[in-house]
DNA sequence: TTGTTATGTTCATATCGAGAACAAAACCTT
DNA sequence: AAGGTTTTGTTCTCGATATGAACATAACAA
C-alpha cells in the first residue's frame, strides 16, 4: 500500500501531476489550461505554479495571446531547474546529454572506448565535467539485458554477468540504468511513434533483434528484468542453433546477422554492420539477390510480428534500426507476411507496423524518459521545497 | 487525467483502498491491523469504517483476543451488504454463483444449454430469480475472444462475431463480461498460485492452449481486447494448418485435440474430450502409445513456455485443465523442454512451472473478480453513502 | 491486586481545494 | 473611441480531511 495520503500529501501530489503533465506535454500549455487539465480550480492551480516556481522547478512566460481574456502565462521549464543526464552506451561509442523537464535534449559530450570497463570511468568524469548542483539524476541506457536490475551481461563486448556496482559506484550521482532496445520503445512510447497508446510494441533491428512491450506507456521489465528477448523465440522455424544456445531463434532470420549469413560469411560484431548496409544499397540498386536476401528477412520480420500480434495484440508495432529501412523497402512484404501468420479474423484490423519518428536517438531518449521517472515523485518534489 | 482529488474525495479513496484491502486479503483483519495496513491513525480508521459500515459495505464483528491489548473487532463483510454475481458460461452448460466482498462464493443455480444464443435469456432468467436489492453487478465468463469488448466470436459454438449488446441487453444489471482463460489467469493471479506476482502467466488447456500475461495483478487485453491467443504462435514447428487461419501453431501440438490427432482421430468438439481422458487413463496404466502422446504433448507445452519465457520473462507459470495432469504426470519432462529453448543464460533460474490452485473454479472466481473491480470505485462506493 | 500492553475515543489544529465574488487585461462591436 | 464580452488572475470564506496528543478502556501478566 504505498499510497498513503494525508491531506498535506494531497499538495505534493497535485504538484507532481503537474509536473509529470508539463513533462509529457507535446507543447508547453498555460496556467489555465493547467488548471482544467487537472481538473483544479484556477486558484490552486495558481498556488501550485507559485509554489513550484519558488522550488526552481517550473517558471511562468507570457504567453502570447490567442483571441479574447486577460493574457496568461505559460509553464516552462525553471532556467535554473534541475536537470537529468542521459548516457546512451553503445557497441564503441558513448554519448552524454542534459535533458531538462519536458525533454529537450542538450547532447554534451561523445566519444569512442575500447570496449573495457574502464569505459565507465571515462562516463563518470565526462559526467563530472559537465556536472554542477542542477544535476539530479542520471538516466543510462545500455545494451545486453541486466539481470534483477544489476547484473549485466553484453555478449558482443564479452561482458558476462558485469556487476554493475562495480561499474557505477557510490561515486556516481542517483543513476537508473536499462537497456537500450526497451529504452527505444520506451521513447517511442512516450514521445514517438507509439505515443497514447495502451498497448503497443516496439523492436530495434540491428544485428539481430530485440524488442519491448508497451503498456499504457510503460516498457514491461518482466520477473527478473530481463524480459523483451522476442529474438529469442522459435517464430520462423530456422533449423540454426543461435547464439544464445536455442536452436530456431526468430533472430537467426532477421536482422544483419540474417543478411550476411546468407551471403556466406559469418555473422559477428566487426565487420558484419558494413556488409548488411552494403547488401540493402546493393538491393535498392536492383541486385536480385542482394534482394532477395531482404526479401526473406522482410518476410521473417512479418511472419514474426504476426504471431506476436495474435499473442499480445498491439495497437501498433514500431520498428527501429535496420527495421526502418525494411519498412521502406519492403513494407508490402512484411504486411503480407504478418497478414499470413495473423489469425483469420484479424486480419481485417492488423497491427499497424510503423517506423520509429524518435531514431537513432531512441535509446537516449528513453533513458532521459527513465531519469525523470526517478525523480517526479512526491518525495522528490517534496524534498525540494 | 483521471485522478482528480479533493480533500472530500481523499476520505472516499481512503474508504475504496480500506475495501480493497479486505477484499484481496487472504484472511480478515483486525481495524487496528487496518490502520497499519493503511498507514493511517487509528482514529481516522474508526471513522472509515463507521462510515463504511453506515453505507452496509462493512461490518464489525468481535476478534478473539489474541495476547494482551484491549480486545477489537475484525472487518467483515456487511451481512446485508452488496453481492456481485458471477457467471461461467460454458461449452455446454452454465454456472450463476453469488460473491460476497472478499470473494466467498455461494453456488445458486446451473444448467445445461443448447448452444443457441438463447441460453442467455435463461441465465438472465436465473439471475432474476435470486436477484435482489443486494446485487450490484454481474461478471461473465465465456470462452472465446470479445473483440473490442463487445463482439463475441464462439468458434466452437458456431458464434461468429455475435454481439454482445443483442444477447446482454438493457434488462440487465450492470454487466461485465471476459473470456474464460484469462478469468481463469485472473483468478490464480488475485487468489491462486500466482497471487502477489509482478510478472506472471497462466495458461489453460483444453482442446487447445489459451492463456493470459498477469501484470501486477491484473490479466492484459491488448488493444482490441484480443490478447492471450498465445497456442496460435508458430512454436513448435508443427507443419499443419490450424482452424484459426495459420499453420504451424502451438496449439496443433498441445492440448486434447494433438492428443487424439496422434490416435487418428479428427479433433472436434464432441468426443475429443472423452478421448483425450481415456488416453490420459491409459498412459498412467501404463500403455506405451498413449504414453508416447503424452511425451509429446508435454515436450511441446515445454518449448513453448520456454519460448515465451525468453520475451516475456515471467516469474512463474501456472497451469490448468489438462495442464493439471500434465504436470502431474509429465512434470520433468516440461522442464527438461522447457529448459531447452530457454536462452542458456537464464537456465540457472528457470520459471517455476506450478498447477493453478484454483482450479476449476477459475472462470468463475476470475468473473467475481471484474464484477468487484468494477464496483470497488470512488465513483460506486461515493453513491452509496 | 497492580502493572503492562494494545486498542478505542475525543479534541484541537494545520492544511487543502472548492466556490463565489471581484479585478484585470485583452479582444470585439458599434 | 467607447462600451461590452471573454478569459484569466486574485482574494476570501468555508467545509472537510487526517494528524497528533492525551486520555480511556479492556484484556493479559506478574
Amino acid at each position: 500500500m504505498p499510497q498513503t495520503m494525508t491531506s498535506a500529501d494531497l499538495r505534493v501530489r497535485n504538484q507532481v501531476r503537474l509536473l509529470r503533465a508539463v513533462h509529457d506535454a507535446a507543447a508547453p500549455f498555460t496556467r489555465a489550461e493547467a488548471a482544467r487539465l487537472l481538473g483544479i480550480g484556477r486558484n490552486t492551480a495558481a498556488a501550485l505554479v507559485g509554489e513550484l516556481e519558488q522550488a526552481r522547478l517550473l517558471h511562468e512566460v507570457p504567453a502570447e495571446s490567442s483571441g479574447r481574456g486577460r493574457p496568461t502565462t505559460l509553464l516552462v521549464p525553471h532556467p535554473e531547474g534541475p536537470l537529468a543526464f542521459a548516457v546512451d552506451f553503445r557497441e564503441d561509442t558513448w554519448t552524454l546529454a542534459s535533458v531538462a523537464l519536458g525533454g529537450a535534449i542538450t547532447e554534451l559530450e561523445s566519444g569512442e572506448h575500447d570496449r573495457t570497463p574502464a569505459v565507465f570511468a571515462r562516463i563518470r568524469a565526462a559526467i563530472a565535467r559537465h556536472e554542477d548542483e542542477r544535476l539530479a539524476v542520471v538516466g543510462f541506457a545500455t545494451s545486453g539485458p541486466i539481470r534483477d536490475g544489476h547484473r549485466l551481461h553484453i555478449s558482443h563486448l564479452g561482458w558476462d554477468e558485469v556487476e554493475l556496482g562495480t561499474l557505477i559506484g557510490a561515486d556516481w550521482p542517483t543513476t537508473v540504468i536499462d537497456n537500450d532496445a526497451r529504452l527505444a520503445g520506451l521513447a517511442e512510447s512516450r514521445r514517438g511513434a507509439l505515443r497514447g497508446m495502451g498497448t503497443a510494441m516496439h523492436f530495434h533491428i540491428d544485428f539481430d533483434i530485440g524488442g519491448t512491450l508497451l503498456l499504457a506507456g510503460d516498457a514491461q521489465r518482466g520477473g527478473h528484468n530481463i524480459a523483451g528477448e522476442f529474438g529469442h523465440m522459435p517464430l520462423t522455424g530456422s533449423g540454426l542453433t543461435c547464439m544464445c544456445g536455442v536452436r530456431g531463434c526468430w533472430s537467426l532470420d532477421v536482422g544483419a546477422n540474417a543478411l550476411v549469413r546468407r551471403f556466406g560469411e559469418q555473422p559477428g560484431y566487426g565487420t558484419g554492420r558494413e556488409l548488411a548496409r552494403e547488401i540493402l544499397r546493393r538491393a535498392e540498386d536492383g541486385d536480385p539477390e542482394a534482394g532477395a536476401a531482404l526479401d526473406e528477412n522482410a518476410a521473417a520480420l512479418g511472419r514474426g510480428l504476426g504471431a506476436l500480434a495474435n499473442a499480445l495484440d498491439p495497437e501498433a508495432i514500431s520498428l527501429s534500426g535496420l527495421g526502418v529501412d525494411l519498412i521502406r523497402l519492403r513494407r508490402s512484404l512484411i504486411e503480407a507476411s504478418c497478414a499470413e501468420f495473423l489469425m483469420a479474423f484479424r486480419r481485417d484490423e492488423p497491427p499497424r507496423i510503423v517506423p520509429g519518428t524518435v531514431g537513432d536517438a531512441g535509446p537516449l531518449t528513453g533513458a532521459a524518459e527513465i531519469a525523470w521517472d526517478a525523480i517526479l515523485t512526491p518525495e522528490w518534489v517534496k524534498s525540494r521545497q
